[in-house]
DNA sequence: CTTTTTAGCGAACAACTGTACGCCGAATTT
DNA sequence: AAATTCGGCGTACAGTTGTTCGCTAAAAAG
């Protein structure tokens, strides 16, 4: 019941994970790693990878939820910053950003396999982004008391405009990213003022009779 | 003189397109075609292949250039489309989307290769979307009587969201896409009026003793 | 007619790949 | 103390890859 043998699993698991990141980078793609190259970087025999993982889809999925994870994790403290006041988009920029710097490798990963051949990876990653639309929806809904269809298609293009950004601010240097960071903040403030503007149009047109 | 030599030679060019076009497919990348297998669906010897193309890689990036002159000139049509009254936004995502279900292998490889691992094709990609944001810009500016920046940022949110969702609809049913491009009109004007209504707010914090 | 150019071929090579199989030895269970 | 579980290893195999080299035959140039 010491556990030392799946403490030793859990170890080398640890290890495959770490090596398959390691060797991620622009120039590498996580469908392009072998299993013999990741096995080798973790020093165990490419037999023995089979131990940890059927596949290395398998591994990869494993990344994605951690960094989905990860991603969600950072959401709840933006949602706490901004209790202290301040533009939540601002503060929701800047922790995106930090997110992309501080795990480059995992949000090239998610980029790649969003549009990538496998569909279990799509669906993962699908997923993870439907989280992020669906809480941002429900902020404005319930926040800014914005109608529920206008909350979900602002919030729908908002995180479009984002992840798309932010694809390119990967490979930037950090000199040019504040420049298109302020960029950011503007084109979701027009979003946000464009939902609002359609939000008074649509309550003009229905009912005009009504003023409360 | 005559030319049967080029003749002949053009015709196995277009086979080897043609034979790494017809390899692609939601379950195969670009990327992880394999020369001789194209070469072999164009029913050459794998050593011809390099009579015609130094790399795979050179292939690519003349689908590249192919599908980018596709979509610019189903712009212009557009554009003359316009000229005959009618929503803009509306036909512009019509014309899009159409793109996109009759050129599915294309648009995917500009997806997957925009945020590949050859810094070549990631760049030949962002040129052809860079075109498709100007030519926007451009008209905001001129026909809408936007400020420059301001025009800018539109096209470029606009651009963003329409490829995004682009990607989306490129594995759904005919069914769902209606459904789809209705939002994405919606989220488009979301768009189009943030910009005028930011527009006014600046102007309005700048000049507001300039009526004129 | 003679010479040169060139699209295409086949053989060969070394480098990889994923994975099936059986064995070992230490941790765990009985 | 004996039996079982199981993480890890080495060997082995068949398959595929990109690319080099020298050759042929037909088109083009002289």
């Amino acid at each position: 019941m010491t556990g030392i043998r799946a403490k030793q699993k859990e170890k080398t698991r640890r290890a495959l994970i770490n090596a398959a990141l390691s060797q991620l980078s622009p120039q590498t793609a996580f469908s392009s790693l072998s299993l013999r190259e990741v096995a080798r970087e973790a020093n165990i025999a490419p037999t023995s990878f089979y131990r940890h993982f059927q596949n290395m889809d398998e591994l990869g999925l494993t990344l994605v939820d951690e960094g989905g994870l990860t991603l969600r994790q950072l959401l709840r403290q933006g949602r706490q910053r901004l209790a202290d006041g301040g533009s939540v988009i601002r503060i929701s920029v800047d922790i995106f950003m930090d997110f992309i710097s501080n795990n480059r490798s995992v949000f090239r990963l998610l980029l790649q396999e969003h549009s990538g051949t496998s569909k279990e990876f799509r669906l993962a990653i699908a997923r993870e982004i439907q989280h992020f639309k669906s809480e941002l929806a429900d902020y404005l809904h319930n926040e800014r008391q914005l109608p529920e269809d206008l909350a979900r298609l602002q919030a729908d293009a908002m995180v479009r405009v984002m992840f798309s950004i932010g694809a390119d601010a990967l490979d930037l240097p950090a000199s040019d990213r504040a420049e298109l960071m302020e960029d950011t903040i503007l084109e979701l403030r027009m979003i946000a003022r464009g939902a609002t503007a359609l939000q008074a149009s649509f309550s003009a047109s229905k009912g005009s009779s009504n003023t409360k």
